[in-house]
DNA sequence: GTTAGGG
DNA sequence: CCCTAAC
């Protein structure tokens, strides 16, 4: 659409995204943006609500967090920026399902200043399938607009959060102008290209904090012109960011299901108000103004309070590469998470009209998927066509005393949403395997092609340890607690996340080695080669997301009292997970064929002696596992599947044992167990 | 140091 | 895999 183009003067969104993950920005011109010929394009294109949320995210990220542009005038600009990536991770909540279990739901209702509509508009969770944020953009229906802002009003439960409005002007600052005509058209999405701003602001019931943000422009330079999508084009959102408290408990969000009903919502194409006004309203309302702690929440949901129990600030990511231990430390947590839905019909299955995409050489397709790196090759497209889907963003653990402001949960949430995206992270590149470090090189040369192989091209983010800025601005001093070490040490030396490659490749990388263990001809396990270098399973999610990788700095709001209890974080640190292969299995089953359990240090010595790693208690948790696995159906089981006859071995030396005492005096022990051993053998003289 | 079990 | 009681 026409008026979703800016001033040209601003960058094309690939030089954009290249400049601020750092990308070499000096070449991207002439070798990646410049030229006609074998130019990446690297971005994303707001083609769904998701999407554009999503890409509104990482915009954010990487306009604010990863470069650290903190821009604006006043003070408040770091908080803004991470209000404001909250705030846009809160919107995207949106997508959540109709129907959905509550607890997985986060912020499924917004609200949208629908141009002249100077009121925020509330709108309760629109099911994807009726209402989509996309078309939210097209406009709302005007006619809605009353019976929407009776939402608002609707008694609910409190919101913690409650009226963090986040406004968000589009294209050059025409905000008065979607406002002053809620029927401009504007368009049904964000265009690449538009610019828009963020402004967060605590709603006007929010009397515990009179904050106000004014969110720094955030631009990105408009590569293709994206055409309305017709609902029917549109279907379930791809992705989800669940933005939520969670309680540890019932794993449920902290907040039921709010009184706000569902209900059908016709968007109109109209209002191209390209002003975006979200409220977090929905679930976590908050009735008391005042009140504070527990009391913020209405009890009338059924709601646990929220802040319940609430001692210690806390903040904690996990991360799938680094398996440090998890630590409890209140029942009900502030959860950020982004997930993934499964389907999702690629945007290039949409029907040809409509579609967003420009088929030209700028066009950046996006297929959004199981949040991986796609690369589009079309066989006549002389351009290599690739986009990062999602980030995927590790859960976020917030905790606040009770008697915490509500702007200094907003202020932990932005910590910690920034924290993971935020200083110090660089991109890298990865091209079968091996990481691509030669910046100056163009993607022909380094094999980034149309003709190569670009299902081995994947993208890292990886903390850049130069980068690693001490704390920011501290807002709450007092809330800071001296053990930022912990952290530090967490995610340390063993934790090989410094380099968590993840690559869309269906071979294995490099760096994802198996490491099944050897097995001589005496079914004797020995040690694999490399422990340190492999990134078992669980380091390499779904293998095809990008993983930002968090910067050392989990600033002031992330601490976490030195828990006693947690002693390990310093030294020792759980061991990774290393499945037992296939042969392990066998190994071990022989060897309590012939030894019986509860001789795990003569299983060890015996079939393990040289398996460093595994050690007899190993040995035992896993006979222990596999006679619960042998015993349940096979679809229950998960893992690399063991051969049934091993199974039926376990099963059989387990009943076996399990009648003659294994460990009886060393003496005539009792008859080992054959593969035809008699179940029903009489017992062994006692 | 080993075992056995719960976590 | 971790943690520990129990031996």
């Amino acid at each position: 659409m026409g008026n979703c183009g800016n001033s040209g003067q601003e960058k094309t969104i690939e030089e954009k995204i290249f400049e601020t993950c750092g990308i070499s920005v000096d070449q991207t011109p002439d070798h990646i943006t410049g030229s006609d010929e074998n130019r990446i394009l690297l971005g994303v294109i707001l083609q769904r609500h998701i999407a554009a949320f999503d890409d509104l995210i990482l915009a954010c990220f990487l306009r604010y967090g990863i470069k650290e542009e903190r821009r604006g005038a006043h003070k408040n600009s770091v908080e803004d920026s991470k209000l404001c990536a909250f705030e846009l991770l809160a919107a995207v909540a949106d997508g959540n399902e109709k129907g959905q279990p509550i607890d997985d739901k986060a912020f499924n209702s917004e609200s949208f200043d629908h141009g002249s509509c100077a009121e925020s508009a509330f709108i309760p969770e629109i099911s994807i399938q009726e209402h989509n944020l996309l078309s939210s953009f097209k406009g709302l229906p005007q006619s809605e607009n009353d019976s929407i802002l009776e939402h608002t009003s609707e008694p609910a439960s409190s919101d913690v959060l409650k009226n963090i409005d986040c406004d968000i002007k589009l294209g050059d600052g025409d905000v008065k102008n979607a406002n002053g005509n809620p029927n401009c058209k504007v368009g049904h999405s964000i265009c690449v290209g538009d610019s828009f701003n963020c402004k967060v602001e605590s709603g006007p019931e929010m009397r515990l904090e009179d904050e106000k943000y004014q969110i720094g422009e955030l631009s990105m330079a408009k590569t293709t012109s994206v055409e309305p999508i017709p609902d029917a084009l549109v279907q379930k959102h791809l992705n989800n960011v669940k933005l939520g408290i969670r309680d540890d408990d019932d794993n449920s969000y902290g907040c039921n299901k709010s009184s706000t009903k569902i209900r059908p919502f016709k968007p109109q194409p109209r209002m191209g108000n390209r002003r975006i006004r979200k409220m977090l309203t929905s679930k976590y309302r908050k009735v008391a103004p005042k009140l504070k702690g527990c009391e913020l929440y209405n009890t009338s949901e059924g709601m646990k309070s929220f802040y319940q129990y609430r001692k210690r600030i806390y903040t904690r990511e996990r991360f799938q590469q680094a398996p440090f231990k998890k630590r409890k430390l209140s029942d009900h947590r502030f959860s950020v998470a982004y997930d993934q839905d499964t389907s999702c019909d690629s945007i290039s299955n949409l029907p040809e009209k409509g579609t967003k995409i420009d088929k030209s050489s700028s066009a950046v397709n996006v297929e959004r998927a199981n949040g991986k790196v796609k690369v589009h090759q079309k066989p006549k497209d002389p351009h290599v066509k690739f986009s990062i889907k999602s980030f995927k963003v590790p859960e976020l653990y917030i905790e606040l005393a009770e008697t915490a402001s509500v702007g200094s949960l907003k202020r932990a949430v932005m910590e910690a949403v920034t924290t993971i995206l935020g200083s110090g992270i660089r991109v890298g590149v990865v091209l079968q395997g091996k990481k691509v470090r030669d910046d100056n090189r163009t993607l022909q040369q380094a094999g980034i092609s149309e003709g190569s192989n670009l299902d081995t091209l994947g993208f890292t983010l990886e903390p850049c340890l130069t980068h690693v800025s001490p704390s920011k601005t501290a807002k709450k001093p007092s809330s800071v607690l001296p053990c930022e070490e912990d952290q530090e040490l967490l995610r340390s030396p063993a934790t090989p996340m410094i380099d968590s490659v993840i690559s869309n490749a269906s071979v294995d990388p490099p760096l994802v080695t198996k490491c099944d263990a050897d097995v001589d001809n005496n079914g004797f396990i020995s040690s694999p080669q490399t422990p340190s270098n492999e990134l078992m399973d669980g380091s390499v999610p779904e293998s095809n997301a990008l993983v930002a990788v968090p910067s050392m700095n989990v600033g002031p709001l992330a601490v976490v009292p030195v828990n006693p209890k947690s002693k390990r974080s310093e030294l020792s640190q759980r061991r990774i997970r290393r499945p037992f292969s296939v042969a392990e299995v066998e190994a071990l089953v022989g060897a309590v064929e012939k030894l019986g359990t509860g001789r795990w240090r003569d299983v060890k010595i015996g079939a393990f002696e040289n398996a460093d790693h595994r050690t007899y208690v190993d040995l035992k948790d896993k006979w222990k596992t596999l006679v619960h696995t042998a015993s349940i159906s096979p679809h229950q089981r998960r893992g690399e599947p063991v051969p049934q006859e091993l199974l039926d071995r376990v099963l059989s030396a387990h009943s076996y044992w399990s009648q003659h005492q294994s460990k009886q005096d060393g003496k005539h022990s009792v008859k080992p167990l054959m593969k035809t051993a008699d179940p029903h053998e009489e017992t062994v003289g006692a």
